[in-house]
RNA sequence: GCUCGAGUGGCGGAAUUGGUAGACGCGCUGGAUUCAAAAUCCAGUUCUUUCGGGAGUGUGGGUUCGAUUCCCACCUCGAGUACCA
């Protein structure tokens, strides 16, 4: 009987789909284990190879686990809002809708196809009403939020205006806008209402306020700053402009913290970790203020130079930020950003003009220019001085692009002896440079090494080490009320407004401008049809367009926008206002699915209390290291908030993720000769001036040949092609290896490699490349190998005249290959080190068919060992052999060391530590007895040539060494 | 620049607490089978060699009886990040 893969295949899928084999129950005595994968996008491209490599490692693992007795969860679904079925509508008029269900269709034919054990009852759709419910849902939780940093957690907006009805908002210890003006509780119930949602809507973990944004015109839309790679977008790669725009922002920034601490506490790649870490950025200072002096100062003092204008009417205070408190002695100058908004108000008479100048300058430069341009000093005096808090000394106040307006507070004291920026600064405009470092040199550069700071000149501080002298400024500072401890992050509130048409609409709608919440038990607000896509002739967004698009708060349902007064301040009379236009970003609906799959159909809840308290948190997740500063850290905010609600057991949604490395293509290059339509196979070209030109790959066989023919039709301007070929006649291409792109023609195509050769060749194959979290090169010819393998497994069990597989008793040799087998693939999977098993597989297999096994005690067993990685093989093998149910819960066999137990050794024997020749010894044999063994033995005393050993080295079991 | 990660045959890669470097597979070479091809099977395949052996895991040094593995310095490549005060 022959292994025909392709029937096999068939015949397993639409069983495992009949049968609901993989279905998960939410009740169950096993213990419960959830096996996730990153949900696609699903684009018009379909799958290439390299895309199932994750969903193929989890499904080993997945599979692995039912086999060891776990209640297995392994969903799969569609991240399907997005941008390039927008695109394709905007050109040509397709409802997103539609194309993304053709695209999902042919997601999950080809998923079918690599024969995954997904739940497939559980699948869930970004883009399906169902589901977007609730994500609005959870946007009006975050709404109705605030966070209190006393309590350190979320809480509901009645608490807090519950504070502000008894004590106002100055002792309230709450994450907020900077905006915030004190209040007292008898201000508080006086303000009206308008008044009172404005200040709340700056406390709320969702807000709106006017931002500054990443407007991308090309995509007509705004950026997060994520989706920014080197100044221009992520996807298409157009450019980027800042730009105010009245946006929702969500307050992550009220959990820096504990984003950063939650870190400790998840099994993640290091790098990965590292990512978010960096992206929170805390950093641990203080914040001072330093008091500008103004006329009444200057008029009284004579400390001043001559040119000091008049200029500041009154007192004005700069805060700044600090990571080096200690060296607030060696300031000479403070630096502000350009933007900064003191700049006006200090500037004197004469700087004026060459203060603007500047401004002007920098603000044409694109923050791409400023980021690139790291060399160029520039900067301008403001004519204005700042006091010392501590000794009262005159500071020259300046500004400068190289202090972000975006950090900290925008401004910096400038310690030019301890900061290679303010050195630079400081040499380039002739600055002092005071040290008040212990026997350092600052002639040449700063010294910033905190470790081995001294503190010198700096009356207090002096003789103390960094830490002390940081703890005793910080004391100082707030002795005399001039600043305080305080920790700085870097991590910004994000932006979750977008100008698009095909994400979740918010339920909201606006009265007299102010943002209203609709009532949970009216969602889902479903998407609007509209005609175009594109944004209004106003430059309103595509939802602008719709002509059904308001909200009838009596009657509580969309109805249509002439029922509503264009007027925001007149449109009460009848109690319908107008609706968000903004849709959601994508990573909304993508920072809770892994909670909706634990109870995918319910319409009651996201998900029921008792299925999130089954299943807890995602066991093992694996995706892409790309969305580590994306959807890996919103959906860690999304979980600590609806944690902190009391929504969720735990608040780390995953346990242990696992980036899986991206698979490469190897494209394949044609030379073209220089304006000539003649081609030059690669040992041809020597000095010609040729063109490499991208070739499909599909046009290439295994030895590199180009089917020249093939090439000329791919495209008219080929038809002509002249080539100049090899001597034997074939035309060579050469080989590089690049990302796996449609635009590289190097792409492989699943489907084509499971009609081939089969999808259990295929799951195997992308295994055997490498380590799962490695990069590698996709190379078809090399697939033979593993094909070849499972005709070599089928061998085993079947003949020309069927099931050969004999109730026999199994060799002692078979069972050693077994047991072997079992103790390396059961490690190999804990360490999801899936090549490493392949391998071992062949090994296993080979030693099997030179032994001629035949036994069902071996056979049986191996079926289930490779059933995780080769399941339709296995289920196949296994219903051969008589099992009338699925291998999919077949227990995984159990390894006895008894069967490796080995009575002799092959010691390797060393000299100096090489290894010259080996000797067969009893495993038993004394360390003794080795030695004279192994003295006596006549290569021993070749390899001598008459010399006494030094030392002799017997490990028994292991080696022996002799040195001499 | 900084922070990680990685350098092993022609290629992908293996070597789990320091103990036989190159498992397994591709490719290549030779052979068997075949009218022929595919498929299958067998043997060989790190380099070098005077066929005894010798060298060898990016480079140089160190620790050790023994280093791909540990330590130091450097080189190269990849990823992330980029004026963060």
């Amino acid at each position: 009987m022959k292994y025909n893969f392709n029937e096999i295949e068939a015949k397993w899928q639409k069983y495992w789909s009949k049968n609901q084999t993989f279905k998960a129950n939410n009740n169950s005595d096993k213990p419960k284990y959830y096996v996730l994968d990153m949900f696609p996008y699903p684009s018009g491209a379909g799958l290439h190879v390299g895309h199932p490599l994750g969903y193929i490692a989890s499904d080993i693992y997945a599979r692995y686990k039912r086999h060891k007795g776990f209640n297995v969860l392994h969903p799969m679904g569609y991240d399907s809002f997005g941008l390039p079925a927008e695109q394709y509508a905007i050109q040509t008029g397709q409802h997103p809708a539609i194309t993304t269900e053709t695209n999902i269709k042919r997601y999950r034919e080809q998923l079918d196809k690599i024969g995954f054990s997904f739940d497939w009852s559980r699948e869930v759709r970004t883009s399906n009403p169902e589901y977007y419910k609730w994500t609005q849902w959870i946007f009006i939780q975050l709404f109705n939020s605030w966070y209190n940093n006393d309590t350190d957690k979320a809480e509901n907006i009645e608490t807090l205006i519950s504070k502000f009805e008894a004590e106002g908002n100055s002792a309230v210890n709450a994450v907020h806008d900077e905006t915030v003006a004190t209040f007292s509780a008898e201000e508080w119930k006086n303000f009206t209402s308008e008044e009172k949602q404005e200040i709340l809507l700056k406390y709320r973990l969702t807000y709106l306020a006017e931002t500054e944004v990443n407007w991308c015109p090309a995509l007509g839309t705004v950026l997060a700053n994520d989706e920014i790679v080197n100044g221009v977008s992520e996807r298409g790669g157009h450019p980027v402009v800042r730009k105010k725009m009245k946006q929702w922002s969500m307050r992550i920034s009220a959990y820096a913290e504990r984003l950063l601490q939650g870190l400790e506490k998840v099994d993640w790649p290091e790098p990965l970790k590292e990512i978010q870490r960096n992206w929170i950025g805390k950093s641990v200072g203080a914040s001072v203020d330093f008091n500008v002096l103004s006329n009444d100062d200057v008029t009284s003092s004579a400390r001043l130079p001559e040119y000091f204008g008049q200029a500041v009417e009154k007192s004005q205070s700069i805060s700044v930020f600090t990571t080096r408190p200690d060296t607030i002695f060696g300031v000479s100058f403070m630096t502000l950003a350009p933007e900064h908004e003191l700049v006006s108000k200090i500037t004197t008479p004469e700087q004026k003009e060459a203060v603007e100048t500047y401004i002007e300058a920098t603000a044409k430069r694109s923050e791409r220019e400023r980021m690139a341009d790291v060399k160029t000093i520039s900067g301008v005096f403001t004519g204005a001085y700042a006091e010392h808090p501590f000794t009262k000394e005159p500071v020259p106040i300046w500004i400068g692009d190289y202090v972000l307006a975006g950090y900290g507070t925008g401004a910096v004291m400038a310690v030019p002896c301890g900061d290679q920026r303010d050195y630079d600064f400081a040499k380039h405009f002739g600055i002092d440079i005071p040290n008040i470092f212990e026997g350092v040199d600052i002639s040449e550069e700063a010294f910033a090494d905190k470790e081995n700071t001294v503190i010198a000149n700096s009356d207090f501080l002096n003789g103390l080490g960094y830490k002390e002298a940081t703890k005793k400024a910080i004391e100082k500072l707030e002795e005399i009320g001039q600043g305080k401890g305080k920790i700085n992050y870097r991590l910004r509130d994000a932006v979750f407004s977008r100008q698009r048409y095909w994400g979740e609409p918010f339920p909201v709608y606006y009265v007299n401008g102010l943002p209203q919440m609709i009532d949970a038990k009216h969602l889902p607000i479903e998407l609007p049809e509209v005609e175009k896509y594109l944004p209004t002739e106003t430059g309103e967004p595509p939802l602008g367009n719709a002509t059904e698009w308001a909200w009838d708060s009596v009657n509580n349902k969309v109805v249509s926008n002439d029922l509503c007064h264009a007027e925001p301040v007149e449109a009460s009379q009848n109690g319908i206002y107008p609706l968000e236009l903004n849709t959601m970003p994508g990573w909304a609906g993508s920072s809770w699915y892994f909670n909706r799959y634990m109870d995918a159909g319910n319409t009651e809840e996201f998900a029921s209390q008792e299925a999130l308290n089954y299943w807890q948190d995602v066991d093992l997740y694996i995706g892409g290291s790309e969305h580590a500063t994306g959807h890996l850290l919103y959906a860690r905010f999304w979980q600590k908030f609806l944690f902190d609600q009391g929504l969720l057991p735990v608040d780390e949604f995953a346990k242990k993720l696992i980036n899986q490395g991206m698979i490469l293509g190897t494209s394949a290059f044609v030379y073209r000769l220089e304006n000539e339509n003649t081609f030059v196979s690669k040992n041809q070209i020597g000095d010609k001036k040729v063109l490499p030109i991208h070739a499909d790959v599909s046009f290439v066989n295994t030895s590199e040949e180009l089917d020249m023919e093939a090439f000329k039709n791919w495209r008219p301007e080929f038809k002509d092609a002249k080539f100049i070929t090899e001597e034997d006649g074939t035309f060579k291409v050469s080989r590089e290896v690049e990302k796996m792109s449609k635009s590289k023609y190097n792409v492989v195509n699943p489907d084509e490699i499971c009609e081939n050769y089969g999808a259990d060749t295929l799951r195997m194959y992308e295994m055997f490349l490498g380590p799962l979290e490695q990069a590698k090169p996709w190379n078809t010819a090399g697939i033979t190998g593993v094909h070849g393998f499972l005709k070599k497994l089928w061998k085993l069990y079947f003949d020309d005249n069927g099931l050969k597989v004999t109730d026999s008793e199994p060799s002692a040799e078979s069972l050693k290959s077994l047991h072997k087998t079992i103790k390396k693939v059961e490690e190999d999977i804990e360490n999801f080190s899936f090549n490493t098993s392949v391998s071992t597989f062949m090994i296993c297999v080979n030693e099997l068919t030179a032994q001629k096994c035949t036994s069902k005690a071996i056979l049986e067993p191996l079926a289930v060992l490779i059933s995780p990685y080769a399941p339709h093989i296995a289920e196949e093998l296994w219903s051969a052999l008589g099992n009338s149910e699925s291998i999919a819960t077949a227990p995984f066999p159990a390894f006895e060391e008894k069967y490796l137990v080995e009575s002799m050794k092959t010691y390797p024997i060393s000299f100096n530590g090489k290894m010259r020749f080996t000797l067969d010894l009893p495993m038993d044999m004394s360390k003794e007895d080795i030695e004279k063994v192994v003295m006596e033995h006549a290569k021993t005393q070749a390899q001598l040539e008459g010399r006494t050993p030094k030392k002799i080295i017997i490990v028994p079991g292991k080696i022996v060494n002799i040195v001499g």
